[in-house]
DNA sequence: TCAATAGTGTCTGTTAGACATTATGGA
DNA sequence: TCCATAATGTCTAACAGACACTATTGA
């Protein structure tokens, strides 16, 4: 969930005489006849009272140096929450920032890495900044969420010109006062038209 | 690999009394020690003469139905090798085009389903294209790749200027000589630029 | 009145895609 | 000669981003 101007991970703390004091939430794999879908549904089932909007799988990690629970593969994934999402397991969870993770297991580290890149990899064709938000939020809202997730600032104007056009949001009607300035116009998560034509081939080689 | 107007897929034959007469190729998880990313490397290297210039996990898979060698759980991997590339399994192996692939076990379908999606996503950051082809190639072949993988015509004359924009290839000074027409001039992969910043914000929802 | 934020209209540079044209080989 | 393919120049519509402006609140 966002927090501030960045990224929060919802941490557990780790059983006694563990290394590391923190640990991402996690489940053993039961026999068979579970999906991993509906595992890691049940994770985020216990760890967070609403069900996220998103959840995706981020690949499968192994190294060396074994998982706290000393499983020799774990499986990872990324849901998101709106901000201000309370952990249902009260002082056994905490939100980290993404800048100011403390000491996580090297596995838990990648699984992060590769969660994060994920997000910002797929937020153009998954709702995921629209589930990061409440149900209604302003349009600055959506935008600063969308500012965090792509690392880098939107001009305004563009932002609401390319959301129009995408059919995405619906004004409610109602509008909310932040403080001071004009009050701005509550929407909600709507999308109507899809699969714009996408345009243009991209050679972006980054790596 | 590519072959006419699709991509291939490299097959193993099944063990007798399987359901299904082809697999993917796959090894089982030794014990420890062993990266999965290694482990990718060792199948492609058996089953190919050359190292896949591209090899990227796309997930792991679980399902009811177990997998061929039975196991509970498995991480599909995808590579690319150029068009022509033989097998080193010799007929124990084939390259089957992904609209006639054979009969596969639930779960190697998914993992097929999953790596042309990921060649597809990917495409624009990893030189995917390029290793599917030889070392050299025209102009013409690389739209040729690149419009198998998209799944759509492009426009010949734009694709050339992204490509030079991007600073991808260079000219060999090489003139193949392709049955009629004028003869296309030979270009080998060498990218210099890197990070053309992107632009604009793209909201594609398309599921 | 001032500061801060929301929301819009206009202009400009970039670029994807259409179209047309030239170049150069084989049949 | 005709045909097929390569390669390139020009035009246009779409659009991202800059800039400027108005609107509406709280301090």
């Amino acid at each position: 969930m966002p927090v501030d101007r960045q990224l929060a991970v919802l941490l557990v703390r780790a059983p006694e005489g563990s290394l590391e004091r923190w640990t991402l939430p996690w489940a053993p794999a039961p026999g068979t006849g579970t999906s991993l879908d509906e595992l890691a549904a049940d994770v985020a089932r216990r760890a967070v009272p609403i069900a996220p909007g998103w959840l995706e799988q981020v690949g499968a990690f192994a190294d060396d140096r074994r998982h706290p629970g000393d499983v020799a593969l774990s499986v990872g994934f990324v849901g998101a929450v709106p901000a201000g999402t309370r952990s249902s397991l009260g002082e056994d969870a905490a939100w980290f920032p993404v800048a100011e993770l403390p000491a996580l297991a090297p596995r838990h580290q990648a699984i992060v890495a590769a969660a994060l890149e994920a997000v910002r990899h797929r937020l153009d064709l998954a709702p995921i900044a629209f589930r990061l938000l409440p149900s209604s939020f302003t349009l600055s809202d959506l935008q600063r969420v969308y500012e965090i997730l792509l690392g880098r600032r939107l001009h305004k104007a563009s932002f609401r010109r390319a959301l129009q056009a995408a059919s995405l949001v619906q004004p409610t009607g109602e509008w909310r006062s932040e403080g001071r300035g004009r009050p701005a116009q509550l929407f909600r998560f709507a999308p109507r038209r899809r699969g714009r034509r996408r345009r243009g081939v991209r050679f972006d080689l980054l790596g």
